[in-house]
DNA sequence: CGTGCCAGGTGCCTT
DNA sequence: AAGGCACTTGGCACG
């Protein structure tokens, strides 16, 4: 682990340092007075200001603000990082091609330069995904509908992959679309989307079928929409299309464990301090 | 604007500079040896590593490792930032409220720290989005269909607003739905439910119509849907429902614009060198 | 504040 | 490479 840093370079320095960074895969840094160009999917200018560069070795390209959890302008990885001295200014492109896009940032001062050799472990292992609801759901069937079996996973369809199927205590199939969170009416535009592939399907999908047997297999293909809650907009569409509503959400309430974090409060002789930003400003301190 | 920058603090001295960053309301960076927790609307465990954390005034925090342009642990802004020594440790917790979430940053070790005050625009300008789509559209009616005539934007029904509603040449109403990129499956259900829900509006929802006014109105709402391109299953799904697809993307393709930037070729004196990334590691150059 | 929807969405996986 | 979809999606505008 190395780093470098340099205050208020020049913008020959700045550029030597990037230089090496770059050869060095290093993790980026750059904050100085600049404007962003770029040109892609889209196009945006922005004006001059202060901002956080980050150059990363994969290929990413992050232009920050000092507001908000989304860049201003960025570049993803995959992406060509091209640096030099136009004009007696430090100029960073970020290139790629698929789409064909450009992220150009124009230095008029360079504050500060830093560059970071990472190591370390980048695999976050995450609880609370729809595929722990799904887990659950495979766990205990019956919380779906009492005689519920589930056939497959993933099934594939005309219309894409059904995330449970199964069938019910009649014998019926049952289409299962799980959502880890509150939902809208989007959510049961896809479950019909997957109910009437499956219904199609199981009819035959225009081989010659006697209507009886059409008219049962319509109607006895059922959609279950599983998430923590619904819209009302989204309860009405689910209610008319007849399908139903299973309340449940991923395991073990993440919000319980969030005390084990907040709850690291004093039982100790050190040092703390808070910064308030949402409430009253930046003033300091609330805490023990 | 001022730059505070140290190098490999201990943990007391980090601390004491978060402080007086969090007061000035700057940027700060932290790099340095750390684990991440999370927990909230889901919940993670991040093992040790060299990672960058950065911490705006605004409340927004970010854990970026060498790869990525998505942080691997974040907190939006509007959280609360609070530091404490603990075991001699530095550790960086972010609270918010609405959902309960907690983000909190073990450090083992910091390599740097860094804290910036920042000024100047953060309003980007963006061009290529789905607005100036409508306004094309709006300037040039006859690219939807021969006669049609725009009526209102963002107009509300059951079902959302819809992005132009109008009159075709035959007096029947037609209801647009804008893309500005090459669309699934649901943006149809998106158009369908606009479609059906000014279909029930104008069909009195509910109240008696003669069998031939409602048939009338039934078919009468035209569906178009404005996007570059559709995916296969859209299109089929876009025939099914008897509705039309109008092959139309933002204005002044940004794809040219693009070059502008790229094309910031050599015509001048000065230093320039290039990481390239995506293809063949990180060897230098291939520029001139 | 919740609901709805766009986004230069990003990221992941399958065909 | 394109399609389909989840995401701690984020962000905005509106009721």
């Amino acid at each position: 682990m190395t780093v470098i840093s340099v205050h208020a370079p020049s913008h020959r320095e700045a550029l030597w340092e990037l230089e090496s960074a770059f050869e060095r895969g290093d993790l980026i840094t750059v904050f100085g007075r600049c404007t962003v160009s770029y040109a892609g999917r889209a196009a945006s200018e922005l004006g001059v200001g202060d901002r956080l560069l980050i150059l990363k070795p994969d290929g990413a390209a992050l232009v920050h603000t000092d507001e908000g959890r989304t860049p201003v302008n960025w570049q993803p990885p995959g992406s060509t990082h091209h640096a030099a001295v136009r004009e007696g200014r430090l100029r960073v492109r970020s290139k790629r091609t698929n789409p064909a896009e450009t992220l150009l940032v124009r230095f008029e001062r360079v504050h500060q330069l830093s560059a970071m050799s990472v190591t370390g472990g980048r695999d976050l292992e995450l609880h609370g995904s729809e595929e722990d609801l799904r887990t659950r759901v495979l766990e205990r069937p019956e919380l779906i509908a009492p005689g519920f079996e589930p056939v497959s996973t993933e099934r594939e369809t005309a219309a894409g992959p059904v995330d449970v199927f199964g069938v019910d205590d009649a014998g019926d199939p049952v289409v299962v679309e799980l959502k880890r969170r509150r939902v809208g009416p989007d959510a049961v535009g896809q479950l019909a989307r997957y109910v009437a592939a499956v219904r199609d399907e199981l009819t035959g999908d225009g081989e010659f079928l006697a209507d009886h047997e059409a008219a049962t297999a319509d109607d006895s293909v059922r959609g279950v929409l599983v998430a923590p809650s619904l819209t009302d907009r989204a309860a009405d569409l689910l209610a008319d299309r007849g399908f139903d509503h299973v309340a449940l959400g991923p395991p073990a309430d993440a919000g319980e464990s969030v005390d084990a974090l907040a709850d690291d409060s004093d039982d100790s002789d050190d040092l703390d301090d808070s910064n308030t930003t949402a409430g009253s400003g930046s003033r300091p301190d609330e805490s023990a």
